[in-house]
RNA sequence: GCGGAGGUUGCCGAGCCAGGUCAAAGGCGACAGACUCAAGAUCUGUUUCCGUAGGGGUUCGCCGGUUCGAAUCCGGCCCUCCGCACCA
């Protein structure tokens, strides 16, 4: 249907406001969410799946009965929306020109500068798209209640999101602490993915080195290392000859690192007091001593050590490390490697065999090195075992060994964590990212024991689909700890008991649904007292007495009762529709929060997990310009056409590509659907053969299936019973010769009805066009509205169909074009015996019959009985089975050919002339 | 590496949980035919191999096992995809 045709009827549901929902105590609710969008640009195809899946879900559950309660609102909290709206006060061209290809789609080219220009204050960027969204969603016939939009700035919702972390605070699961951050220098700020360069093409992450001192006269020197288990096999230090080396003074003792390391451990560190710098020399001409075994080493410079990575100090493990081996061989010293881990695996690789492998000749060769480091780190690593020369740590396990040495390390004050990022990195505007301990960082507590048993609980209450998502869930449970939940800068709310700190963004979305229950009386309420008093909130969403609201007036009285009565209602969330990548992060938090705060029977009920939407084969993503916009889709391809595309093309778990190929043939059966209940003429209805009856037994079945399968968020196995088989069956009528409008009369309403969750708005035109005046979107219907299926009309076509098989492929083989066809139907005798015989009794069968056992014995598999009336099947649709083979036929009874072919129930007798 | 999903006939993709009626749905593509001046659209048939009678052979990543019987159950192996954290 035309665009034209959608926004009409889009128009008129709103104006008659059939999806605002009530509560009705005399109905069974049905309450849908999908996580709220994140409001920094439109939204394109990959996002309207998972939405349109929920709007079919909500419209379907509205056809069978169902109260429902489908809202939506906005998410602005959390660091991208500011970020942008930096970029773009300072001019960033990238971020510019991604702004500007989005504008272009929904404004005209001369307002669109003026736009960009208001987008300087990151508020308008949020307001502009969450209004782009709802239009765009309004475009794609959801039936979203618009009622319960707010966003996660608005001051009530905050108001809310307090409460709920003084809750947490009050229930001991919020911690204070330390932790590292990626860190912008000049910035003075923690960085997230979209703050760094390229950050979301190659993400930059926090690794742990262990600082591993070599204790001096002196002074000592830091070496990090990823590998402490290998400290055994020391043989020496590295410097870099074209690096300047520091002292500093740390707990009272001297060491050297490099100056940039240094920098890097001032933000890690309290207390380092830098002295001043150190020469060359200095380091070379001393001994140090190795931890734990107190061996005396020395220190050589290197082209390779990297004075920006680490300390600028390398500890050299030549029997384990191949950059280690490659300096020592190039710098002619007399050390010999010491092997101190073993492999126990198939794979026997040594440094030795790598360097011979890879054809490693010099330092030079630094990507062959790279390769053979990462290969014999792997390897030793998983498979490696301690040697004998390891002291008390020999034999172990070398994760364990890693472990265990560490731990010896600390305790002994020879070692210390330090953080490295995993790649150098820089921020967007330049700066240099480091790794930052942050002391004063909030947690949630995820890990606590109470916490996570509940949780469990209640996900092994849910619903899961697909069901293997239930899995996935608990191990999300057990794998959450200590969760940093606030930020030094973002949108959002700001922490109740430490108010130098936002709320971080996810932290703040997990209770939300709750709100949609009653959003419009609980912001009313905040209107009216200027403040949401933790009282209400109790009241409301908590199960608090009545009593704790002793000091509001009537009027505050009244709206908490409502709000109260809504939510008691509606909550919890029957389905909560999204994509598998929340799993790990959203949908934890948001089922353990449920848990940990509010009373069990608020909790969540049931959970879809939709797969990814690809755009021809490829990822979605703007940057590569295959990001089609909700908008694009409503006009170019209509609503319709994308939602059954969407329902029918796969599974809600699997992954579904969007194509031109595949759009072609969805519009095609959608094309034909149209015309078959547009384009008949009426009145050609009046009688009905067997073909027609077969048609609505059929229809009646597909119904069935269609009701069951919806009911098991089976979405495209609904469809393809009522939409694919129902329109076969329409061209198999139409081949038999059947009248098609009167199988279509028959049917027509309910199959709008079922088709009206998927492509509503070509279901209203065509439902006002057969004279109703209401909206078939708010029709019921259900199982068991559906009539009888007969199925010995169904028996009898199938037997119609499989002689005609049978003759065909008698053809085929024979290679004969009959002038005539002579079918004998199996007669009485014959069937009265394979009766006897298919019920195992053979003796029973009459002395004058038995010469059949043999050729029974060979066919039974394929007899079937339960079509009595052969004859006058074939008779009925003789000019039929004439017209498909262009040559006359006849059918009559058989007799018995005692010694011969015999013709069998089911199995008719065929002869070709 | 860990955790999860999966490997099906030219391609996409059902079936597998509840073994037989599975040579295996549906779609796309291909081929042939009908319609048409022609193309497109639409419709019909074919699309693993063999077959002058409705039959038979060989198939569902690989190797084994259970069973009268396995695409379906069990074990092992190979390969692909997704997630592995502070980011919305």
């Amino acid at each position: 249907m035309d665009p034209s045709v959608e926004r009409k009827w889009q128009q008129k549901w709103l104006e008659a406001g059939i999806f605002q929902s009530e509560p009705d105590q005399d109905r069974k609710k049905f309450f849908i969410t999908v996580p709220w969008p994140y409001t920094n640009s439109s939204l394109h195809v990959g996002h309207g799946r998972t939405y349109t899946t929920a709007d079919i879900i909500a419209r379907y559950k509205r056809l069978t009965g169902y109260n429902v309660l489908f809202p939506m609102a906005f998410h602005q909290s959390g660091t991208p929306i500011l970020a942008f709206s930096e970029r773009i006060r300072r001019g960033d061209e990238k971020t510019l020109k991604l702004y500007r290809d989005t504008l272009k789609e929904y404004e005209n080219e001369e307002d669109i500068e003026a736009r960009i220009e208001e987008f300087k204050e990151p508020q308008n960027i949020a307001s502009y798209f969450s209004e782009r969204i709802v239009k765009d969603f309004t475009s794609l016939g959801y039936s979203i209640d618009w009622r319960t939009r707010f966003t996660s700035g608005d001051p009530f919702y905050q108001e809310f999101v307090k409460w709920q972390f003084h809750k947490l605070n009050s229930l001991g699961l919020i911690k204070n602490g330390q932790y590292p951050v990626l860190y912008s220098i000049n910035d003075r700020n923690a960085v997230g993915e979209d703050d760094i360069a390229d950050g979301d093409i190659d993400k930059v992450t926090v690794e742990e080195f262990t600082g591993v001192i070599f204790r001096g006269k002196e002074f000592s020197l830091i070496a990090a290392s990823l590998r402490p288990e290998t400290i055994y096999g020391i043989t020496n230090l590295w410097i870099s000859p074209s690096c300047k080396y520091v002292k500093f003074r740390m707990n009272g003792d001297i060491y050297v690192v490099s100056e940039d390391s240094l920098e890097k451990m001032e933000f890690q560190h309290q207390n380092l007091e830098k002295i001043g710098p150190v020469n060359e020399s200095d380091i070379l001409s001393q001994e140090f001593e190795t931890p734990l075994e107190h061996r005396k080493i020395k220190a050589f410079p290197s082209g390779f050590v990297d004075p920006d990575n680490g300390t600028g100090v390398v500890y050299s493990v030549p029997g384990h490390a191949v950059w280690d081996y490659m300096a020592i061989k190039e710098a002619g010293l007399n050390l010999q490697p010491i092997k101190v881990l073993e492999l126990t695996g198939q794979d026997k690789s040594t440094v030795e065999s790598l360097v011979s492998e890879l054809n490693i000749t010099s330092l030079n060769d630094s990507d062959r090195i790279k390769e053979a480091t990462q290969r014999l780190y792997k390897l030793e690593f998983y498979d490696g075992k301690m040697l004998g020369n390891n002291g008390r740590f020999s034999g172990l396990g070398s994760e364990k060994a890693r472990d265990e040495i560490k731990k010896e390390l600390f305790n002994n004050e020879e070692g210390f964590i330090f953080y490295e990022t995993s790649r150098k990195a820089q921020t967007r505007g330049g700066s240099k990212v480091i790794v930052a301990v942050l002391s004063n960082q909030w947690f949630i507590d995820y890990s606590v024991g109470w916490w996570k048993e509940a949780s469990h609980d209640v996900v092994n209450s849910m619903m899961f689909y697909p069901e293997f998502y239930r899995n996935a869930m608990n191990d999300a449970v057990d794998w959450l700890r200590e969760r940093p939940c606030a930020r030094r800068r973002g949108i959002g709310t700001k922490l109740p008991f430490d108010e130098e700190w936002v709320i971080e963004s996810l932290s703040d979305s997990t209770l939300y649904p709750i709100i949609y229950t009653n959003q419009e009386i609980i912001s009313r309420i905040f209107e009216i007292l200027g403040r949401l008093p933790d009282e209400i909130i109790e009241y409301v969403y908590n199960e608090g007495k009545e009593e704790i609201l002793g000091n509001f007036n009537q009027e505050i009285l009244e709206l908490a009762r409502k709000a109260r009565i809504a939510k008691d209602y509606w909550y919890g969330v029957d389905i909560r529709l999204t994509a598998a990548p929340h799993i790990s992060n959203h949908l934890a938090f948001y089922i353990m929060n449920h848990a940990a705060i509010l009373p069990k029977r608020d909790n969540p009920r049931g959970i879809i997990i939709s797969g990814l939407l690809l755009s021809n084969g490829a990822k979605i993503s703007k940057s590569k310009g295959n990001a089609i916009s909700l908008l694009k889709i409503s006009t170019k391809y209509t609503a319709d056409l994308y939602r059954l595309f969407v329902a029918v093309s796969a599974d809600i778990s699997s992954v579904l590509d969007w194509n031109e190929t595949e759009i072609a043939a969805v519009k095609k059966k959608y094309d034909s659907f149209v015309d078959y209940l547009t384009k008949g003429e009426e009145g050609k209805t009046k009688e009905k053969t067997q073909v027609e009856h077969w048609f609505i037994s059929r229809f009646n079945l597909h119904l069935k299936e269609f009701f069951t399968k919806m009911d098991a968020f089976d979405i495209r196995g609904a469809y393809i019973s009522v939409f694919y088989e129902v329109l076969n069956d329409l061209k198999y009528v139409e081949n038999r010769g059947g009248n098609v409008q009167s199988c279509i009369e028959a049917v027509k309403e309910q199959w709008l009805k079922v088709m009206t969750p998927v492509i509503p708005h070509t279901c209203e035109e065509i439902w006002s066009s057969l004279g109703h005046e209401d909206f078939v979107s708010i029709r019921k219907f259900s199982v068991e509205d559906v009539g009888k299926s007969d199925e010995s009309i169904i028996l009898s076509e199938n037997y119609l169909q499989e002689t005609i098989s049978d003759l065909r492929e008698i053809m085929k083989a024979t290679g004969i074009s009959p002038q005539t066809i002579n079918v004998e139907v199996c007669g009485e005798e014959v069937r009265e015996v394979a009766v006897i015989m298919k019920e195992n009794r053979l003796k029973d069968v009459p002395p004058n019959l038995k010469s059949l056992i043999p050729e029974f014995m060979k066919i039974r598999k394929g007899l079937k009985m339960d079509v009595t009336n052969e004859l006058e099947i074939l008779n009925e649709n003789r000019e039929y089975i004439e017209g498909l083979f262009g040559c006359r036929v006849n059918v009559s009874k058989a007799n018995v050919y005692p010694g011969k072919k015999n013709a069998w129930p089911g199995r008719p007798l065929i002869r070709l002339n």
